[in-house]
DNA sequence: GTGAAAGCGCTAACAG
DNA sequence: CTGTTAGCGCTTTCAC
């Protein structure tokens, strides 16, 4: 098996030094046409490509973007990621994405892995985390930023938007029409602090209202496990007129076993999601939901974290999220 | 701003040779209880991460797979890739994503950088590019895997499923319900074997039928696109009676444009999809497509690369596919 | 059981 | 314009 080809191997080829490679290679314009033409050549016929590795030792940085999201298998993060890598990639930047499947000790091992390849800034989802990789973070001197939800006074700078806010303006709208009896679909709370802070904005609109709090379903994340728990809230409560998920995806499982159970949305019983998918205009009847800038929101994180590289001390961004009236919540039921 | 610390600062601290903490880091086993204990403080106290690249340099190997994928967002991709990385994470490698925007100068590029990164495999989509990548990645000795296409003869080992063929059944079904006038929503053919070989397969049944060719029409991926690729379709040829899309996310967009033109399907015109995302069976009325094995597809992958870097010669695997029936298909309008 | 020293492949002065 | 040389941080013989 033949050593994948160094640069050394370029050199001898076109009988220059791997200084005059190096040159060609990354800065063409100082080397004579006619040795260019020449190691290029070898270049080519070598099928050589330069080791990554050798060349981050020496130059202390990678260009590379180190992102983890709690999964990829969906739309929620998606789009904003994808708005994320395009201003990255622009700026010459290379994206690493990992994953955690909403667990803390798989984000640990990720930021952990992400930082140890050199990762020259990174990017992570909402706040909730051990402090100690906060000061991991800080020790290593690398670049952080939050990103789908804001706290101008978190450990790192953030680049979101207020959940609580936007669900308590969701659900005191509801409450106006005449919603009294209001279940609620939480992906898990543990270590999701955007998921609090929706449960939260019920709460505390309900409490305003002088009503209790939500009747209440956590459940993992998916299609399925939003129409579950549906099924669970109507068994605890079969007086619900409204159930509040907290995002499209939850929201579009409990459309889907709404019909099943025989019940006609909005007129039977009211939902609503979080995030403003293309999803939710797909199920019938499409979500009423709130708003979420997702692609703004990947732009504004990724000119967030080129300023910090760039030396400067940027400031946390707090985007509007709006809510879409759509046909899936009305009046509750007489 | 304090140096990120390395290897020799926590020798220092911890009064031992660079050695003897390398050693503690990667054969624990290796060195007394003691001396462990006082560099795994030193290790504690500094926040010492290794710094991959130095490692990668002497180790000559990163535990990296790299995948390039078309696009991350929407699911056609992100199912069958968890399974992928799930696969690796438990055998102790690490998942870098790339995404190419399905521009196969764009796929190139990351090749190359994942590549230099030093990637030990890599996991990309379809056949269909530039054959110099082929020979460049053997000329690199870097052990590749095609999925979401099957190729027995191709010039990397695939993972995949036979879209020619799964198309060809549907449509022959779809013909024996009596449908003679059938349009053609595709992905854009061009470097993509699989929507080429869906087109394939629809054109190929319907010749053996006695019928001409779908009319077709091509479009770049998304919800909105499958919606205006439909209208234009129906512009071109009223007497449509069947539209089969290229994947579900185009079927979706189709589903909701019908509505919007005040047709009802199955009953005016009938729909079908390729893939059988979640989507599929979200949309009204859900879509009868093609089922495609993602996730036992993204474990073969990972298997297949797995194999081959244990130095293994893996072969090819079909995997198979199978019609679901759902309501968006039915006997054509009288 | 631990230390000294030789590179891994590359870049960046510094000479020539 | 091009070559020489000194490391980047780590692992790994080879001695002690």
């Amino acid at each position: 098996m033949p050593r994948t080809p160094t640069l050394e191997d370029v050199a001898t080829r076109a009988g220059v030094s791997t200084a005059t490679v190096s040159r060609c290679l990354n800065m063409p314009e100082k080397v004579v046409e006619a040795t260019r033409q020449r190691v290029m050549e070898a270049v080519e016929a070598l099928g050589y490509a330069p080791n990554f590795s050798a060349r981050a030792l020496v130059a202390k940085r990678t260009l590379t973007i180190g992102a983890v999201i709690p999964t990829m298998e969906n739309a929620i993060f998606a789009e904003g990621i994808q708005a994320f890598q395009d201003i990255l990639q622009a700026a010459g930047y290379t994206l690493l994405i990992a994953s955690s499947g909403y667990d803390p000790a798989t984000e640990a091992e990720a930021i952990r892995t992400l930082v140890a390849r050199g990762a020259d800034g990174l990017l992570l989802i909402g706040f909730d985390r051990d402090p100690a990789l906060y000061s991991f973070l800080d020790k290593q001197g690398i670049p952080a930023v939050v990103a789908w939800a804001y706290d101008a006074a978190g450990p790192l700078v953030s680049v979101g938007f207020d959940s609580r806010a936007a669900m308590h303006h969701l659900a005191c709208h509801a409450i106006g029409l005449g919603h009294r009896h209001i279940g609620m679909i939480s992906a898990r709370q543990s270590g999701n602090d955007r998921a609090r802070a929706r449960v939260e904005g019920v709460t505390e609109a309900m409490r305003d209202a002088g009503l209790g709090a939500p009747v209440l379903e956590e459940t993992d994340y998916g299609i399925e496990e939003g129409a579950a728990a549906f099924s669970r809230l109507l068994d605890r409560d079969p007086a619900l007129t409204l159930v509040m998920c907290g995002n499209d995806v939850l929201a579009a499982g409990a459309t889907r076993q709404a019909e099943q159970h025989g019940l006609s949305v909005p007129r039977d019983i009211s939902l609503t999601g979080f995030d403003d998918l293309e999803l939710a205009r797909l199920v019938t009847p499409a979500l009423t939901t709130v708003r979420v800038p997702h692609r703004a929101m990947g732009e504004a994180a990724a000119r967030t974290i080129l300023a910090a590289l760039a030396g400067e001390t940027p400031s946390a961004r707090l985007l509007p999220t709006d809510i879409k009236l759509r046909e899936s919540l009305g009046p509750p039921r007489a």
